[in-house]
DNA sequence: ACCACGAAGCCAAACGTTTGTATACAAGCT
DNA sequence: AGCTTGTATACAAACGTTTGGCTTCGTGGT
């Protein structure tokens, strides 16, 4: 089984060099003189020398190898970060090693980094960090390998220990931004919908910080994303006294289901009441009532990440960075004034 | 800049024996005492011992490595194959190494495949092979990298000189049975709206195939995939006279765009006229109208060719196999029959 | 004529494995 | 005792690179 077409003695055989001539001729060292390394160039390309990596490797050279451990491939989120992240890498002239850790146990992704680590990759890109797996980003960082981050602001206190670069989103702030932007529109009474601890947490904050009532009957959480799930929870958001004039869902997802639910019950949306989600899933864009939605930058953080990695790489020892993203709101058409009573 | 954690003579030093006897011991070779075995075992496992993945390739071992070479990440069906793909390889001890094409030219492509090939891949899984690159698989096939591809009947005859397996789905079927379904409906006058040439001449061939009257006013082509040009094309298939009372689309996001345009043009889904879509887009399922559509496993379609060409590289010299995969049609709520007139 | 010096290129070691061959030693046979 | 046989291990070469050290040679200065 022979990889690579052909070895550098087969070019220094035929060149009539050393091999180490033809390595040193191939990387531009001046202890070649130019009539020969022309002469060496032009041999290699005739017979198509592509280097062994492997044993560049070996060497200690680099590998041009980088690790993006994701966490899912079912988030559109995700999928765009890797998107984003593998074309800078290949433009950047790296070859680009993926791993989906779902949701698997903290042993799964220490394995994961572990095999990545024994191929030599460079650096890391992470998807979603779990707090679980500090100990093996510790020891990847320890042995050298950079790594960066996405993680949202709430979650950062988890994993300021590590010496990792960090993309970082504030959802409360974007949260807060759906918030100013429903004010704007007159709501007043403005309730939630979503099952992540997390971002109830953000809600209600935002809330209190717009001066707006917290209400705790207005935080309604389903037990997952299904559409029966959803229809209970439209019901009970439907029964609230006073009524809700708008809502803020934690998916773009779970706000389409929630928009069919509302329908399915007599409600104009947004008529009666307005939707916004969060991530602008595009989706939202499809149905028949555009969907207002808080939009990450996406492709920034991900090329940002990557770039982040690279430079990490580079520079050692290495200076891990904490970069903060905007989020802005897209306005469709699932707000609308508050009726005026 | 080291890799591994330690190597195989720390190792051997820390038991007092030769590193090929540490070597011997991991591997369960015979040529080792039982009791020696135990010990390195323990030592190796006390260091966390990790063999240099590069070392052993470049010994000729196996790398465990394969590359998937993917079309596209916008589009959830090769999103799909990708995280079906990894899924099998991961479990099955394999490390991916993935890389976009994007629509590029076939130079790029081929620097692709030259980029995992000098990565030592054992393997490629290529989701949707371009025939102008078909000179760079010929290249990987003779440097006895197994290759398995996606795609579909139509376009296998470009493909057939290459020594790589095949997963194939036939949509010239697929289509068929749509219009199966639209026939069962009391369908008679059925339409068409997508841009790409392959799917229009399936769909010819599938109408006459029903005995259906073959009208090419019927076919409609937008430009893209836009809103705008989805809009425009709707307006042509309102004007069509005898009107169509149903019409087959070839992408389930442009068929989600046509149900909005005829909605707005007052034309009831699926009670004026029917909407079936291809490829069982999620989206399809969150529309107030979920969408009647036709599925390709994707999910077998991936494991099956993670699966083949893991087999391939056991078995040398590798015997490329050719697998066709059934699609099927998911009724939702967008067909209904037919008005009798 | 001699020395110093730089240029050009060869040699050999090293990276961490695997594996064929050689060695050491014990036990069993005649 | 001398031989074979077998077992357990050490030694060394090889995979394809890179790189420090070394040799060879020509040139110019003194």
């Amino acid at each position: 089984m022979k990889y690579g077409t052909c070895s550098l003695r087969d070019v220094a055989l035929a060149a009539g060099v050393d091999p180490s001539t033809v390595s040193r001729a191939l990387r531009g060292s001046s202890r070649v003189a130019a009539g020969t390394r022309e002469r060496v160039l032009a041999i290699a390309k005739s017979m198509d020398y592509t280097p062994n990596v492997l044993a560049q490797a070996l060497k200690g050279q680099r590998t041009r190898t980088i690790g993006i451990l994701v966490a899912s491939l079912e988030l559109p989120f995700f999928v765009d970060l890797l998107r984003a992240q593998e074309r800078w890498l290949y433009r950047n002239g790296y070859v680009t090693v993926v791993s989906v850790s779902h949701g698997s146990p903290p042993r799964e992704q220490a394995d994961i980094l572990a095999r990545m680590q024994s191929r030599a990759v460079e650096g890391v890109c992470i998807g979603f960090p779990d707090p679980n797996t500090v100990d093996a980003y510790h020891a990847a960082a320890a042995a050298g390998v950079p790594l960066c981050a996405y993680c949202e602001k709430s979650c950062l206190h988890e994993l300021d220990s590590i010496p990792m670069s960090l993309a970082v989103c504030d959802l409360s702030r974007g949260v807060s931004l759906l918030i100013d932007h429903l004010i704007s529109l007159s709501h007043e009474r403005i309730a939630f919908v979503g099952y992540l601890n997390m971002r109830q947490e953000e809600f209600q904050q935002a809330v209190q910080e717009h001066g707006l009532m917290a209400r705790p009957d207005y935080v309604l959480a389903p037990g997952n994303e299904s559409d029966g799930a959803v229809a209970e929870t439209c019901k009970r958001l439907c029964r609230l006294d006073p009524a809700p004039t708008a809502v803020v869902v934690q998916s773009d997802e779970m706000a389409v289901r929630l928009i069919k639910a509302l329908s399915a019950a007599g409600r104009d949306v947004p008529g009666d009441i307005s939707v916004v989600g969060i991530n602008n899933n595009p989706v939202g864009e499809l149905i028949p009532t555009p969907l207002t939605t808080l939009a990450l930058p996406t492709g920034d953080i991900g090329e940002w990440m990557a770039e982040a990695v690279a430079r990490d790489i580079e520079t050692s020892p290495h200076q891990p960075e904490v970069r903060y993203f905007p989020t802005n709101v897209i306005v469709r058409a699932s707000t609308a004034p508050a009726l005026s009573h």
